[in-house]
DNA sequence: ATTTTCGAGATTTTT
DNA sequence: TCTCGAAAAT
């Protein structure tokens, strides 16, 4: 039997080598309309894709078969994700079908590939050899102090609209020339308008903190390739292929960088579904999609319309919602799935009701041997995870926050973080962060001494404490201290790997014992867990990880690659949750001002709602087979009452059965009626579901058989048989 | 006089 | 979670 056995593995391995089983992976289970897209080779090709529709897999299995039947090498393929969490998942499958050793660093997104061409040549632009890329709150803490100089106050609307300013300045040659100047001659350029000099001295800060923002990591690449022919030429003679997924919402600037970077082998293969496009406010256009084959002549077409992920319900569902948006190319979504139950549109009174409806559900799917990780809760905004935060913390129930506020913007994480860029650049930025944490003595007093020092002699804060650290201010505080170990450190930063450093700061700057008082064990293994990941990436790396590089690298590969082997429910934003699928989504905080934004509402333009409607497709389309709704009344920001999404009522009353407790005053402005829908021949609870029998009484879905189209229900007299098309069913709450 | 602590209120989305 | 302001602590 043994000896069978390993015979046949090595039939199976032999297979392997040959490429056969390779190639029969590869191919034998696309369709086929994503086998042409696959083997088309030459030219330029475009996917326009239904969600669901296999276009990431189309995408990687081109990539796969790109390396595996052309022999084209890794090196000499673009390949580029938008999210680093899709840049992940795609290098796994890659894997999958080419082999776990194979190198998959060249999956990445447009931001990683600009950092890796600026590591390598930024020194010809006189701007510092090493950079930091900034984050958004980096920006922020910038501008704060930039409107703090011109005694201006800041609040988030005023954030958002100078980010908008700065693409827009960024966005002109002129700045990359004032920018790309030597320090020195910075102070030539006069600003014209008090909005000007804003930016100027924004830019001016930038520089002296070594950093580069978002913006900055693709014109500074184009600024380059625009100065420098020669790296142009290096890089364009590089790329042979390029593979671009999720292309609806690329910004043309993106575009026209990568069509240079093509521009000598021009083999384009694009994917896309502009109903999809949830990313206009950061400057995203899918006419690039949509004009790409005009552009890009010939251009071969390819439309992928059957959904392998959803069922028939759900996509009703998502259909009927997104066809409310007026500006779009209509392709509707098909599927041969089996049916499944409706959707459920749960309407509750107060964010309580809400919860603890989230949460039943859960604990009705677990206690029926379900899996935790197989549901996911989306939102619209990160401020609503506080609410199911507590809820399942109160239940009990184990829960992982993906993305946005995850683990890279966890307090400690950003202090060690800090701790980290201050050894190596000794910027501002990350002095103000780290100087009083743990606490030093050093509050307001002292660092309004140093910033006055700091600027009338044109060094940094931390400069400026080393010279004046005798000076009677600083007396009786940890400044000495402060100054001693990070000065130790830096010489240690040579030699030791990034592990090793962090693991001796931790230590050395009190930071560990100080977490470790404060009795917060979490934050302890949240440092863990950034170890961990520190000691992954020095392995992967191979040779000596430079601290600068991994600082680089980290700031824009913010996803520490949470495994699904945790059983945790999963909680993230829609955005983040783009590309990604659950068995069971639910879709919380589904309000008015919530969902649409309360910003897309005040900017009373059809683009802006259209695109808050796409966002809440996206959320639909995740849900492989069982989709809830929920949303309450109460008060919501700004002491609104809440009221339902109206993305709630574009999906028809035929597609979502609606349950829940409703107010009076609502159910007349509404007009909707709980529990009113039923569609015969579907089932309209899930397992788990409490329900009111007019006959038995109440009782709880044990079963739902699909094929006798029959609930087996526990009632107080015992289980009975209940037909799907019985009308005497009610929800209960 | 200065720093620390504690409670209250507010919050779009991300590379 | 983050920031701000007032009160408490050094």
């Amino acid at each position: 039997m043994l000896q069978k056995l390993s015979k046949k593995c090595m039939i199976e391995t032999h297979r392997m080598l040959k490429g056969n089983l390779m190639k029969d992976t590869l191919l034998d289970n696309l369709n086929e309309k994503q086998l042409e897209a696959v083997t088309t080779t030459e030219g330029y090709v475009r996917v326009i894709a239904g969600a669901g529709s296999g276009k990431t897999k189309a995408l990687t299995h081109r990539y796969a078969y790109l390396v595996r039947e052309a022999g084209i090498s890794p090196a000499n393929i673009l390949c580029i994700t938008f999210t680093n969490k899709a840049a992940n998942e795609m290098k796994k499958r890659i894997k999958y079908l080419l082999g776990e050793e194979f190198d998959t660093s060249f999956v990445a997104t447009l931001h990683s590939y600009c950092t890796r061409i600026l590591r390598e040549d930024i020194g010809k632009l006189f701007y510092p050899e090493s950079f930091i890329v900034l984050d958004t709150a980096d920006q922020k803490r910038i501008l704060e102090e930039v409107y703090e100089e011109f005694n201006i106050s800041m609040d988030t609307a005023t954030f958002q609209f100078m980010i908008d300013k700065i693409r827009y300045y960024k966005n002109l040659i002129t700045y990359m020339d004032f920018i790309a100047v030597p320090k020195e001659d910075i102070g030539k350029y006069e600003a014209k308008t008090l909005e000007e000099a804003i930016i100027l001295r924004y830019i001016q800060k930038q520089k002296k903190y070594f950093g580069l923002d978002f913006f900055d990591l693709i014109n500074f690449v184009i600024y380059l390739f625009r100065k420098h022919g020669d790296v142009l030429d290096k890089w364009q003679k590089r790329m042979h292929y390029v593979l671009v997924d999720e292309f609806q919402d690329i910004t043309v600037k993106e575009f026209k960088l990568i069509r240079q970077l093509t521009e000598i082998n021009k083999n384009w293969f694009v994917v896309g579904d502009p109903d999809q496009n949830i990313y206009e406010w950061r400057g995203s256009n899918m006419q690039v999609l949509l004009e790409f084959d005009q552009k890009m002549e010939p251009c071969k077409t390819i439309f992928l319309n059957e959904n392998y992920r959803s069922t028939p319900q759900i996509l009703n569902a998502a259909n009927s919602l997104i066809e409310k948006n007026k500006n779009r190319i209509k392709k509707d979504l098909y599927t041969k799935k089996e049916d499944g139950a409706l959707p459920e549109h749960f309407h509750s009174k107060d964010e309580n009701e809400e919860i603890n409806f989230i949460v039943k559900t859960i604990q009705a799917h677990t206690e029926k041997g379900g899996n935790y990780k197989d549901i996911a809760v989306l939102y619209r905004s990160n401020f609503v995870s506080r609410f199911i935060e507590q809820g399942f913390l109160k239940a009990n129930i184990p829960y992982l926050v993906y993305g946005g506020v995850g683990v890279y913007d966890r307090m400690e994480i950003k202090d060690v973080l800090s701790y980290l860029r201050m050894i190596a650049f000794g910027d501002d930025l990350s002095f103000l962060r780290i100087v009083n944490m743990p606490k030093r003595k050093i509050g307001k007093t002292k660092l309004v001494f140093l910033k006055q020092k700091s600027e009338a002699e044109n060094i940094s804060y931390y400069e400026a404490m080393k010279r004046y650290i005798h000076e009677p201010v600083f007396k009786g505080c940890g400044g000495a201290d402060f100054i001693q170990v990070i000065e130790r450190l830096k010489l240690d930063a040579e030699e030791l790997p990034v592990s090793e450093l962090l693991q001796k700061l931790l230590i050395d700057s009190g930071y560990e014992p100080y977490i470790r008082e404060s009795g917060d064990m979490d934050r302890l293994d949240n440092i863990s867990e950034l170890l961990r990941s520190i000691v992954i990436s020095e392995t992967e790396y191979g040779e000596f990880l430079p601290l600068i590089t991994f600082l680089q690298d980290v700031s824009l590969n913010r996803d520490l690659d949470i495994e699904d082997k945790q059983d945790c429910v999963k909680i993230m934003t829609i955005h983040t949750a783009k590309g990604l699928e659950f068995d069971t989504v639910v879709l919380a905080g589904a309000n008015e001002r919530t969902l649409p934004s309360i910003r897309a509402l005040e900017e009373r333009q059809e683009d802006a709602l259209e695109e808050e409607r796409r966002l809440c497709f996206v959320a639909v389309t995740r849900a492989k087979k069982k989709l809830y709704i929920t949303e309450s009344e109460g008060f919501g920001i700004k002491g609104y009452t809440k009221v339902p999404s109206r993305f709630v009522f574009d999906i028809g009353d035929e597609s979502i059965l609606r349950t829940g407790s409703i107010s009076d005053e609502l159910k007349e402005e509404y007009r909707f009626q709980v529990g009113a829908v039923r569609v015969p021949g579907v089932a309209n609870y899930a397992v788990g579901s409490q329900v009111k029998h007019k006959v038995f009484g109440e009782g709880m879905v044990e079963e739902i058989d699909e094929e006798t189209k029959t609930y087996m229900i526990r009632f107080m007299i015992g289980i009975k048989p209940i037909s799907f098309h019985y009308s005497g069913l009610s929800q209960v709450f």
